[in-house]
DNA sequence: CCGCATCCGAGACGATACTG
DNA sequence: CAGTATCGTCTCGGATGCGG
């Protein structure tokens, strides 16, 4: 997050940047799916994430104005996280990234097979 | 790079995992305005990126299948990088990605701020 | 129940110097 | 000129335990 430096040009980048973590992507798009969740339903929705690195991915999302913190005085305590205008609007990029993965994901893990090989090959 | 687990389906995961560090989806997009280019001209047109973290970009772009390297039988050695037809693709979605910053950039970047402000504050 | 503090390992980035 | 090696720093992911 060290802000960008556009000295390289590709006005790309900041969204890029915004979703560059490995979980954000996957909590914007639960949160697109589900409508407003607390952080429990978030956790067991997405799957295989800690409360931890799912705490630290919801401050970078809020951090970035992709999401919006609802703190409600109950006892037990109670939050819920919403996808603000600029969460939801992402999910248009992600469905071109989905679109692109599904024509050449294959390709790709094919790529990673065969660079792996040629490495154990050379050693 | 640890293969990803598709435990949590989001379908997009797999591109942003493609372009998720910091410079390569700046290489991919400087390889499609300009065509081929050796490692020096592509710094060159870059700017701000050191000789060894280029080189690291362009590894993990070629293990991912998104460019091929062309070595020419010369001397001094002559190196050069070209984009593939998945990576020829991913200008798709990084349009779409682009698009997305140009409207929601700034309110990207106001948000940071507030957060910013918000911690200090408490302390 | 939510979130924070701590500790650890893995990678990326960055600068510099060196080999073919 | 291309690429590697090394070193230091930073951040993410992951596990665990504590406090509000």
């Amino acid at each position: 997050m060290p802000r960008l430096d556009y000295t390289s040009d590709c006005r790309a980048r900041l969204a890029f940047e915004v979703l560059a973590n490995r979980w954000d992507s996957v909590v914007v798009f639960t949160l697109a799916e589900n409508g407003p969740l607390r952080p429990r339903a978030l956790r067991a929705r997405i799957g295989g994430i800690s409360a931890k690195v799912l705490n630290d991915a919801l401050r970078r999302l809020e951090s970035n104005g992709l999401i919006t913190r609802q703190v409600y005085a109950e006892a037990p305590p109670r939050v819920d996280y919403e996808l603000t205008g600029a969460g939801r609007a992402l999910l248009v990029p992600m469905a071109a990234m989905g679109e692109w993965a599904a024509r050449y994901g294959d390709e790709v893990l094919a790529a990673q097979d065969r660079f792996a090989e040629r490495r154990s090959d050379q050693c």
